[in-house]
Formats: C-alpha cells, structure tokens, sequence
DNA sequence: TTGTTTCATTGCAATATTACGATATAACGA
DNA sequence: TCGTTATATCGTAATATTGCAATGAAACAA
C-alpha cells in the first residue's frame, strides 16, 4: 500500500519517524553540514557545492524548511537559508531520549 | 527519477543517511523501544505488540537486521531478537557527531 | 522597460517504500 | 506421520520519494 498507519504509533513515535527522515538523505544531511560549516548563510551556492540540480536542492530545502530545522530570508534575488536553532536542539532532545534507551536492560541471549 | 545520487556524496554523509533510514517508520521505532523495554529478548509478540501484519512486521526485522542494530537467533519454532549493542552505539556515534555541529558557528542572519 | 539573476513551482518519469494475502519453511508435539 | 505454530518469502497494489526540464515570479541593474 505505500502508505504508513501512522495511527497506530504513538506521537513520539511518529515525531522520531518525521525527524529521521529528514536526515534519511544523503543531500539534506550535506545541506545541513554546510549551513553548519559556513559562519554566516548561505543562499544558493549549496546546488554548486553539492551537485544536483536546482529544482531538487529547492526541494530538499523545503522539506528542511516545513520541518522547521532551517529557516530562510529572502536577500534581494537571493535566499539566505541558516539552522534553527532552537528547533534543531528540540530535534536532538527528541532523538537522543530515544538513542539513549538503556541498553543494559537488553537482555545477552543473542 | 527515485534514484539517489548516492556517488556525489561522502561516505560519512551516505552512512548518515543509511542509519536515519531505520529510524524513519514508527513501526521500526517501536520494534526497536519494545526490544529496550523487555529486558529480555522478544519474538513474534511484536505483531501482536505492534499491529501490523506478520508479513510487514518480518519486514521491518530484516531491514534492521540487515543494518546489523538487531540480531535473531533461531529458537524452536520461534525467533528471538535483540538489540546489537555494539553496532548500536556505533550508529549513536555517527549520528551525534552529525547532530553536535557547532551551533555558534552558525550565523545569526536569520 | 528590458534583460539578468536567483529561487520556487509545476509536471512528469523512475525508483523506493509500505503493507498484506498467499504460500513456503522449519521445528515441535501428538 | 500429521497437524500446529512461528517466521520468512513471494507477488502485488498503492503510495512516497527523488530528480530534473520547463516555466514562473521577484528583485535588481542598465
């Protein structure tokens, strides 16, 4: 069917799915590793620095954007896209509860 | 076209990916939280934990198998899994050098 | 105004993912 | 052996994702 229940997780499970899945592609993880790179924003300059077309960066962008881990300004002709911060520390929180998870309680029987 | 460029990115970035990938469907989310919560390890009462089907639940379990998080062993009729430690913490790594980036470094444009 | 630059949107094609019914397989108990 | 239980695999349908050419829109410069 292609289409996920999400009806049947819970809400934190759902929002762990929704934020991985930002990071599930190799040009948004590149996307955001440059906008950390840079000390001031970037516009543009990221479909040269990472090689795909315009229209599919846009695209990648969007999605960054309607998650809310980058926010964008528009520059004259130009966009100038930067981190989120307090919305990039919530993701953190949000996932590494999760990563955190106690391993010691896994049982030794694998 | 569906296809990711996967050869125009670095291996770090693709690895990234690789590791959110698991991470990003509910239903593997709670496959791998219901592994932490038992402390020891669990079989095909995910199907009933979870509520989708067999089919879609063996799935997931060899997604996650396959990225070496999960390991099974052959009990009976029944298989037993659990969580793999070791390359757990290996993706926990990975993925938090990618999320601690400076945050100061980004600009304050936006 | 006209052309240029920069980015977003649209439309489409190709591939990937999700889900499940049907079926296979493998171990066990009677 | 035969039936049961537990899981994996196959096949298929539906939806999602990725990528780009073409086009649109908005700001600027001449």
């Amino acid at each position: 069917m292609g289409l996920t229940k999400t009806e049947i997780f819970s809400e934190q499970q759902n929002q762990i799915a929704v934020f991985a899945k930002a990071f599930a592609h190799p040009a948004r993880v590149a996307i955001l590793q440059h906008l950390f790179k840079m000390d001031t924003c970037v516009c543009g300059d990221l479909v040269i620095e990472i090689g795909l077309a315009q229209p599919t960066i846009s695209q990648h962008l969007k999605e960054l954007k309607q998650l809310g881990l980058i926010k964008g300004n528009i520059e004259g002709t130009s966009v100038c896209y930067c981190i989120d911060q307090e919305n990039w520390n919530k993701m953190k929180k949000v996932l590494n509860e999760f990563f955190d998870l106690d391993i010691s309680a896994a049982g030794n029987c694998c």
